[in-house]
DNA sequence: CTCCCGATAT
DNA sequence: ATATCAGGAG
């Protein structure tokens, strides 16, 4: 598998769908806790709680200021409600103190952040700073990269590093999009839809 | 490794 | 009833 294959799949997948994140946002804050929820929980969900949620905080300080059992409330049906409150409380305080309010833009300060991971933070690069110092390793693309046989590791830092020996830096963000676009409409993880697959051809699973 | 955890699809 | 969803901490 090398990287002309890579080009291929990628160039096949933009015609399918726009590289873009599905989170609903405004502000850099905003797409910080909206990446937070989205842990274990659908990109869907996310936006139905964060209208409200954005109402009631307005900015990194409300957030700071949270009573957590108010947040709670209010992100409850994002699942994990309460690490997820807390995580975002602490991310808002943090970032006040260490950071004079604005969110790092780099990949070690975003990961000390207690909440914050390797595939949170470079989902905030990618999205804030146009940034990419990894690839983003979610579910789905842990699942399509072992499927399509671009990796064989299991474990999401072992899986960054395959990926980012070979793809080409430039086309990392749009990875990472693009696979999730097409995790989500074709190969799904219980029921994939191989025989509607367009980049069937490239896959190591081939229709299975 | 386990725990956190609600909503939805199968 | 069970698997899965833009994971992270202990």
């Amino acid at each position: 598998m090398g990287k002309i294959i890579l080009t291929k799949i990628i160039n096949a997948l933009k015609k399918l769908y726009i590289p873009k994140c599905a989170l609903n946002y405004k502000t850099d804050f905003q797409l910080l806790v909206s990446v937070i929820l989205s842990a274990q929980c659908t990109d869907k969900q996310v936006n139905l709680v964060t209208p409200k949620l954005f109402e009631k905080y307005k900015n990194i300080n409300d957030f700071a200021n949270a009573k957590l059992s108010e947040l709670e409330k209010l992100i409850k049906s994002t699942g994990f409600y309460k690490n997820k409150a807390k995580s975002i409380k602490n991310a808002a305080s943090e970032i006040i103190k260490n950071y004079n309010g604005k969110i790092p833009d780099k990949i070690d300060e975003l990961t000390k952040i207690s909440g914050i991971g390797r595939k949170t933070a470079n989902v905030i690069l990618a999205e804030i700073y146009q940034k990419a110092e990894g690839i983003v390793v979610d579910t789905h693309i842990k699942r399509l990269s072992y499927r399509i046989g671009l990796t064989k590791n299991t474990i999401p830092e072992k899986i960054e590093i395959d990926l980012m020996a070979v793809i080409p830096k430039k086309y990392w963000i749009d990875f990472a999009h693009l696979l999730i676009s097409h995790g989500r409409n074709i190969c799904k993880a219980r029921k994939p839809l191989c025989g509607k697959c367009q980049i069937k051809k490239y896959c190591q699973k081939n229709g299975l």
